[in-house]
DNA sequence: GTGATTGCAAACCTTTTGCACGCCA
DNA sequence: TGGCGTGCAAAAGGTTTGCAATCAC
C-alpha cells in the first residue's frame, strides 16, 4: 500500500503527531486511526461509529466524533467539504470557483478563466458525465491569519 | 451587478424556470429568489430564512427550506460542498482532487499531476495565505446516469 | 500519581414530514 | 375552481457539552 511515503519531513505519523500535540495514545484513537487508514472513501462520524463498534463494543458516539475533530486538528486527518446537512445555496450558476478558509469555513467565489479550461482527463470523462468542475483553494484568510498572529499559542 | 448576461440559451430567468417546471410565481418564492439573487456568499437556509422574515414576519422556516431545494433542484440555484454539519473525513492528507456525484453525493478521490501543478492567480496567493488546491469534478456517477435511463420521467 | 480521555446523558441545532387552509393560475 | 404552496407542529437526524470514573504516561 506504499503507505508513509510522502512524509516530506514533517511528522505524519499517527503516534509521532500525538506527541507532538500532547495526546495520549490509547486504544481507542489508536483503532480508530487504523480504520481510516483503510478507507478509501470519507466516512462519516456515524460510519466509522458502527465500524468501530464491531472490535470496541464499548466506545460511546461521542469519543469517536471528538476522535476525529481532534486528529483534523492536529492535521492527521482532512475534513472535506459536502453537500450533507447543513447546506449552503449559491445562487450564482455561472462557472467559478471556490476560496475556502479552513479557519472559519467561508466560502468566497471568484473567476479565473485560466481555472475554467483545465482539461480533465479523458480515463475520467470516459467514465464519468462531467456536468461541471471548480478549484477549491484551501486558504486561511486574512481575518484568521490576523488573529491566529494576534492570539499566538502553542497548540498545548 | 452585469446581471443577466451569460444565459447562454438556457431558460435562466426565475419566472421562465418557474414556468418551465410547473412551479408557482408565489410572493414567498419571489423574495426569496430576490434576496439570494442579492447574496455574494453563501448562505444557509437559516440565513435567507431571518433575512426574509424582516421582510415577510409570516413566512416559515419550512417554506425557506423547501424553496431553496426546489430552486436547487430545477437548476435556478447551486448547493454547494460546505465542511458545517454532517462531516466526511479524509485519511488522505496528500495532495488529491475529488469526483463529486451531485446526484448520489458520492465523493470519489483521484490523483492527477496535471491538476496539482495549477498555478494560482498572485492577486490571490497575496491576499490568502493558500494551504492547498484541490480540483472538483461534478459529475453523475456511472450507477446514477443508469438509474436516470432506467426510470427516465419527466420532471412533473 | 496526575491530568487527559472516555462514556453516559441530555441539550442543542438543523432538516424533514404530515396535514389543513389559503392562494395562484 | 382545482391543485399546488404555505405554515404549523412534531419528528428525525446529527453534533456538542458537562461531568465523574478511568486510563495512559
Amino acid at each position: 500500500m506504499a503507505d508513509v511515503k510522502h512524509s516530506a519531513g514533517r511528522q505524519d505519523s499517527f503516534a509521532g503527531l500525538c506527541r507532538e500535540h500532547n495526546l495520549k495514545i490509547t486504544p481507542q484513537r489508536t483503532a480508530i486511526y487504523g480504520l481510516l487508514k483503510g478507507c478509501t472513501d470519507h466516512p462519516s462520524a456515524d460510519y466509522v461509529y458502527r465500524q468501530i463498534r464491531q472490535e470496541f463494543p464499548n466506545i460511546s458516539f461521542e469519543t469517536v466524533n471528538r476522535t476525529l475533530l481532534t486528529f483534523a486538528a492536529i492535521g492527521l486527518i482532512a475534513i472535506v467539504e459536502s453537500t450533507a446537512g447543513v447546506r449552503r445555496f449559491d445562487p450564482d450558476m455561472e462557472s467559478h470557483h471556490h476560496i475556502h478558509c479552513i479557519r472559519c469555513g467561508t466560502i468566497i467565489d471568484f473567476r479565473h478563466e485560466g481555472f475554467d479550461g483545465i482539461a480533465v482527463p479523458e480515463s475520467l470523462s470516459e467514465k464519468y458525465s462531467i456536468i461541471g468542475k471548480r478549484v477549491v483553494l484551501h486558504v486561511i484568510c486574512p481575518r484568521c491569519r490576523q488573529q491566529e498572529a494576534a492570539g499566538m499559542q502553542p497548540p498545548g
